[in-house]
DNA sequence: CGTGTATATGACCACCTGGTCACACTATGA
DNA sequence: TCATAGTGTGACCAGGTGGTCATATACACG
């Protein structure tokens, strides 16, 4: 069970924390900051103060040096999101909606430059093993929504004639859009996210359920939990 | 009014229209590829079969050749969005979100490498005037959902509990999301988008549009404005 | 023809990139 | 003391970048 990654060499694991630890963090930074083509080994070593030649006996190369990273991001990923749900296990469908989009929100608070490496990576075709590596984040997707919404459907809670997945693809659009509107003023269609109080954005985010659960016409505004009689 | 853009150099406007054509769609091509900062000028000589020289003299540098087809973009797509909606207003509110989301998928279908332009400077931050470029488009959002959104609340087409803003960033988030599914297959969350045809492609805009309008919840098809879908 | 002007050209520049490697250093163990 | 092994180092490499500029060419007008 020691072996940690395949991505660092020996050397790197032997390192005292501190150094390791260092080196990490400059390296999330400069992909974080620039993507994976454009990030500079350069740069990093500049800044670490090593010489180029020691990083390359940490990593392979510059490849190895990104997955290393990135198999952090997706630990950092499960354990966030197991963290923020696992605790309390609320029966509701949008209670639970709501658990994953705290959960999520506390990752890129907690760690925004691993979530940057993240949307920096979707939209940059030339990254070797891209696929690879976003199947295996598939980012809340399918595996958690997934689950979550059959078994919501199954109980009569949410509707029937709807495809699962298209209801997964509307969860996930808002999930996601709301994620990087956090991170990105450009994209929170001028709600202002990024300076939000948590106690504010957990409001935006019962708003937003509320939207999804009764829909753009239904005004009336009855109970939270659980859902209402129909008709 | 013969003042085309201040990006090009009047040499640029004097050339033949295909040779003009020629290199913008070259460029276009390289930069959704590649992005901004590793876009390589070098390649897009060489596949022009010009001289490097030469290109500096159509274009100040690398900035104003990338303003420039930015530019087009924007001009395509509001000519796009333009021509789709302007033929037929339909006065329903749901219609005229369909419509949008049409005239979208057109518009990528037609330039998708204008949009994958458009996706690369979302999430590159060294791009030169990227927050003037972004604001200028502001994808379809606040221009066009904004008054649609005020005009139907105050109908008492939608809901009034919720503020306009945080109806207009989930149908912005709905069709980004929607767009760069169908561009990107990693985003689609299973659906497929890619391949479909534009019936199927429609049948799924419909089907969204419904959870959109009455919600997770409710089953039964009935709404309020009553006509849904084909009727 | 000659002359002037607008355009086309590609060798060239300084700078940066990921990656290498011969060498220096340090620490252990005998 | 020597030897071995693990680690640190930075000059160096080939190849790429955006950008320049002296020169060659094409074309107009007289």
């Amino acid at each position: 069970m020691k072996k940690k990654s395949s991505s660092a060499n020996a050397t790197f694991n032997n390192l005292p924390l501190e150094k390791r630890e260092a080196i990490i963090r400059e390296t999330v930074r400069e992909f974080a900051a620039s993507g994976y083509q454009k990030a500079s080994l350069n740069i990093i070593v500049k800044n670490l103060g090593i010489a180029k030649g020691s990083l390359y006996q940490y990593f392979r190369n510059k490849e190895a040096l990104f997955c290393f990273v990135f198999e952090e991001f997706t630990h950092l990923v499960k354990q966030t999101v197991k963290d923020g749900i696992g605790q309390e296990r609320s029966a509701d469908f949008f209670d639970r909606v709501k658990q994953v989009m705290l959960a999520a929100i506390t990752f890129v608070d907690r760690y925004p430059d691993y979530f940057q490496i993240y949307l920096k990576v979707l939209f940059e075709h030339d990254v070797p093993r891209r696929e690879e590596l976003l199947a295996r984040v598939r980012l809340f997707s399918r595996e958690y929504f997934g689950p979550l919404c059959e078994e919501a459907r199954e109980k009569g809670v949410i509707r029937r004639d709807i495809p699962v997945a298209t209801l997964i693809f509307l969860l996930d659009a808002f999930l996601d859009r709301f994620l990087q509107g956090y991170v990105q003023p450009y994209l929170d269609g001028g709600l202002g996210m990024a300076k939000m109080s948590r106690k504010k954005l957990t409001a935006k985010i019962d708003e937003m359920i509320k939207v999804l659960r009764d829909g753009f016409v239904k005004e009336r505004d009855k109970g939270s939990k659980g859902q209402r009689g129909k008709g």
